[in-house]
RNA sequence: CGCGGGGUGGAGCAGUUCGGAAGCUCGUCGGGCUCAUAACCCGAAGGCCGCAGGUUCAAAUCCUGCCCCCGCAACCA
């Protein structure tokens, strides 16, 4: 039955780096929407992808030595084994630089610049000069540059600008009548309360400060910056043209149906993207979900402890389904979810192992202990059976509504709920005392028919989520996959099939003191190669002598030191410099206590003109060496100094 | 007044849109069972739903104030 087109996209992945599980939960989420979407017979095309170009990527490319262009094959390719490592059925897997792509986004950009929506201006920020890089007021960290911590300056560069204000009255008018269409729906307000109502500001759609993009043909200094690039992918994709060449494919499925994306992005999901639509005359999508993000649950995930998680290290552990089962099941709907070793292991134990792999092994291992395998239904039925079938039907219907409201959580524990129903008409029923009897195996077949044609329907409503582990228990059990509409009737199994002999184990109990162990041991083998990697040094311009000596470096005793009230980094010392007392801030809350400062000899930068910290007066500098793994080390004396004392 | 997200039994989360007897999974304790991967089934303990006020017949849910945690420039979905 075809129920006519069903397009659902993820968000492209920007190939910056290897993506990590919470990437990797996005492309998941959308293969278990679209696998269910195709057995409910509709027509599905999934597309994924990478965005590839930026700043930060020729940077990262020449860092590494390497072309753009040879760095982002490297990993898009790298994110794609990923996703198929994952199992998922996407049905294409565009990329930025896709000529097709480029060839396109320059047509529309050139259109929409024709059409007097896109004009060109000047991009007005703070500049600094030595990271070519535009900030904004709030990005400053102490008024200085955060990435390099020099001074910036107010710069202009031409670029141009997207008309947005001229769309917004229809955007909003359209998000009003369609309340489906930002999902989940504490978002649209957000949205509307605070870009919508308030005013949109045009928008930047080139640079000229980096060469990696999209070249605007008619103007070659600059580049399509960012979303005008990545967000056309859904429409290119699939053969958008926008002279009206489109593909037979394009008409048939634009508007996508869903676009489902993280909640950071949804501000250029549910307006600029709308908006660069109703540009092009083109219907927007019916629907976009903001899912949550996946976060890391022992400490703060960082590279330089290697704990960052990512999907083929899991799947190493816990095999394909497993990880699927846990991102799927695990996150919530609209709140964050916390990934860690420990939850991954009691989840594989109680849900996996215990719960559904059990039941099957135990099922089978009783169809060969009584009936050599062969399960037969011989109708000898009383009345707990009806409460279990009832269970299978109610579970079809479950699954379906909650995915119909994309709660694709909810519709694994549905599913689950039925094999713990199994597990308890075992108890029920109690097949071992029917086996005693030669009288009681017609009963006791019927049993086991019941519980195999159970557990085939809930493997067929596992298929969407977990592709293998459906066809295994299937497999095992020599049942077929049912299609939604065969699962509205109990009793398929085609009675006097023969299951299994020896029943695999799907999913085995893990230990977790053991899995740690093994984490423990490639984290290890992981830092070590790190740690023989000494920083690349950056040269700053050479100095001499006369400079050096322009600072006044002193040693100072701290006397008392205490945390500054609405800030987050400070500390306020009183230090004793030779016969004075100086206040000076300096920004080591997060690596130093007040009380550890205290009587601790310090290098003071005497000489520094006074600056004002969160209104706090700070007459001095202290010196401290810090990394890029975020360690840091107040610069002290080796021997004991005399307050005053200078370093040169 | 930086922005954003949170605080619900030991852990992870529902429930908050639109007030109406605090729920799920795991863990813990007790019992049962033995087909099965020390698995399965039953039962119990454990919560002033962050704090303080307010509205209401009724508040986890609405209003006001406060406290505390977590991200915040990349490991960006």
């Amino acid at each position: 039955m075809n129920k006519g087109p069903y397009y659902i996209t993820t968000a492209i992945a920007y190939t910056s780096g290897k993506p990590h599980i919470g990437n990797t939960y996005e492309i998941v989420l959308a293969d278990a929407i679209a696998r269910y979407k195709r057995a409910q017979g509709y027509d599905v095309f999934f597309q994924t992808g990478t965005d590839e170009h930026g700043q930060k990527i020729e940077e990262k490319a020449e860092a590494a030595g390497l072309t753009p262009k040879e760095f982002v094959d490297g990993v898009a390719a790298q994110i794609k084994d990923i996703w198929d490592l994952m199992d998922t059925s996407y049905d294409k897997f565009i990329r930025t630089t896709d000529t097709d792509h480029e060839k396109q986004v320059q047509k529309i950009f050139k259109k929409l610049y024709d059409q007097g929506d896109i004009y060109k201006g000047y991009y007005e920020g703070l500049y600094c000069t030595p990271c070519e890089s535009f900030f904004t007021e709030s990005q400053l960290v102490d008024g200085k540059c955060p990435d390099c911590g020099r001074e910036v300056k107010v710069a202009k560069e031409e670029a141009y600008f997207f008309k947005m204000s001229k769309y917004a009255p229809r955007l909003i008018e359209y998000i009003n009548e369609h309340p489906e269409f930002i999902q989940p729906v504490s978002r649209k307000n957000e949205m509307m309360n605070n870009f919508l109502l308030p005013g949109l500001q045009d928008l930047c759609v080139s640079r000229t400060s980096f060469k990696w993009g999209i070249p605007v043909d008619f103007d070659p200094n600059h580049v399509v910056y960012v979303w005008l690039d990545a967000l056309t992918n859904y429409i290119t994709g699939i053969g958008y043209d926008c002279d009206g060449q489109s593909t037979e494919q394009f008409r048939k499925y634009w508007p996508a149906d869903l676009h489902l994306i993280g909640k950071d992005i949804i501000r250029f999901h549910t307006i600029y993207w709308p908006i660069f639509l109703m540009a092009l005359g083109l219907p927007l999508p019916k629907q976009v979900f903001g899912h949550p993000w996946l976060l890391q649950g022992d400490g703060k995930m960082s590279k330089s402890k290697g704990n960052v998680l990512y999907a083929d290290q899991l799947v190493d552990f816990f095999g394909v389904d497993a990880v699927r089962y846990f991102v799927l099941h695990e996150m919530p709907f609209e709140n964050d979810g916390v990934i860690s070793w420990e939850l991954m292991v009691e989840r594989m134990n109680s849900d996996l192992a215990n719960t559904l792999g059990n039941l099957v092994n135990r099922t089978i291992s009783m169809s060969n202990k009584y009936f050599g395998g062969v399960v037969s239904n011989t109708g000898v039925s009383e009345a707990v059976d009806e409460e279990l079938k009832a269970c299978a039907l109610e579970t079809v219907k479950a699954v379906d509504a909650k995915m119909e409201k994309l709660r694709v959580a909810d519709a694994i524990t549905e599913i689950f709920t039925l094999f713990k129903r199994c597990n308890k008409y075992i108890d029920e029923t109690t097949p071992w005392v029917l086996g005693k009897s030669e009288e009681m195996k017609p009963r006791l077949a019927t049993v086991l028919y019941n519980l195999v044609e159970s557990i085939c329907i809930g493997a067929s409503l596992l298929d969407s989520f977990m592709h293998q582990t459906s066809q295994k228990i299937l497999g095992q059990l020599n049942g077929k996959l049912r299609s939604l509409e065969e699962m509205e009737q109990f009793g398929l199994y085609e009675s006097g099939s023969k299951v299994t002999e020896k029943p695999e184990i799907l999913f085995a109990r893990m230990d977790i003191n053991e899995v740690m162990e093994k984490v423990e041991a490639m984290h290890a083998a992981q830092a070590q190669p790190e740690e023989t990697a000494y920083p690349e040094v950056e040269a700053k311009p050479e100095i001499t002598i006369e400079d050096v000596d322009k600072l006044q470096l002193l040693v100072g005793e701290v006397l008392t030191c205490e945390p500054v009230k609405k800030a987050k980094k400070l500390l306020v010392m009183q230090v004793r410099v030779g016969s004075q007392t100086r206040q000076i801030v300096s920004g080591i809350a997060k690596y130093y206590k007040p009380e550890e400062m205290v009587g601790k000899k310090v290098i003071v930068v005497a000489n520094l003109k006074p600056a004002k910290l969160c209104g706090i007066l700070s007459e001095g500098m202290l010196l401290a060496a810090g990394d890029d793994a975020d360690h840091l080390a107040m610069v002290t004396v080796d021997r004991d100094m005399i307050s005053g004392s200078t370093v040169s």
